[in-house]
DNA sequence: GAATAATATGAGCCCGCGCTCACATATTCG
DNA sequence: CGAATATGTGAGCGCGGGCTCATATTATTC
């Protein structure tokens, strides 16, 4: 499995400069999507920003789309990996179910902490971007269905609070 | 006090068929907002689906902000006819407690349905715009303050739930 | 070393954007 | 009616956007 989908990356990088240049790129989309908004994240000034070519970016994105794509695909790799990792260490460590919540809702506080302004302008002003937006809410999705699971297997636990609210709550609530 | 505030509406129209241009703008605007999103969203792909040329829209509006923030006004002087309209009714006949919150909370419902693809393209999708959004900011955040002010002065009658939580999902859940 | 592949460059093409302006048409009024 | 005013038109300007390509530079291989 290539590290970028075969679809938006146009030549897999071989060097370390070249995967240095490719990390610049998108790090600078980042930083200006963060700090600019989508409006202002001209392809042209990520390249300026991250210190290369317009060309360069070309050389490793096929498209405006595609980078911003490869963004949000890296973002969500990380929420997803922060999930997995937290419900191993749950799951090792049974303690009471108080306690595994906090863990939980702690989890879910890093994962939405882990860069919020980001995770902001991707699910937000992201109208028609296809593949990579689709991995994050489908992280987000993932996570809400735990949470949701969680409560409902120790509902009786709790006062009858309608399970789908307090689920939407937990997940909205941090962010 | 003139229909559009004066900094944005470049001539107010006089004749019937002028007022009709404005609206049909305005509709345009919205749909292509709701549909396209704010992207897509030209001013000649909206004098195109408006059925006007491009010169009538820039005789009423001096930009393409100034046209956004002319729909975001109207929308939210809706939301709070909307508002105030509830808290009347609520207030000329005082019942129960539940039925208040019922009431309020069929409100709130409504408010946000009056159009909410258009709520959540204004909210989410304008990071730079002024006067407009900010207003429909101001009706968001009174209708949670309204809402808040409820449940704090009747908290005694319920669980003792967090009333800023229950407020977010008050207000949120319904959108 | 030379040959080949990998990477980097940036001037500039094309296109659609926001917006203007010279002009045409409709409406009101004396 | 005609004059004055209100409204409507759309070709096209200037500009910045996404993106290409001929070329230059650097790394690898033999």
């Amino acid at each position: 499995m290539p590290p970028q989908p075969a679809e938006f990356a146009r030549k897999t990088p071989k060097q370390d400069r070249a995967q240095h240049t490719v990390d610049s790129i998108l790090r600078a989309t980042a930083h200006i999507l963060k700090t600019k908004g989508f409006a202002a994240c001209s392809t042209n000034a990520v390249a300026k920003k991250a210190g290369v070519s317009i060309g360069s970016l070309y050389q490793y994105f096929t498209s405006k789309e595609a980078l911003v794509a490869a963004l949000a695909e890296e973002h969500a790799q990380e929420g997803y990996r922060l999930l997995l990792e937290t419900i191993r260490d749950a799951v090792e460590q049974p303690r009471s179910i108080q306690e595994l919540v906090r863990h939980y809702i702690g989890a879910l506080v890093r994962l939405h902490e882990d860069d919020p302004e980001l995770h902001r302008v991707l699910m937000e002003q992201l109208p028609g971007i296809r593949s990579g937006v689709k991995a994050v809410q489908q992280v987000s999705n993932q996570s809400a269905a735990l949470v949701r699971a969680w409560l409902e297997a120790h509902r009786s636990q709790f006062r009858p609070l309608d399970v789908e609210v307090a689920t939407y709550v937990l997940v909205t609530a941090v962010e």
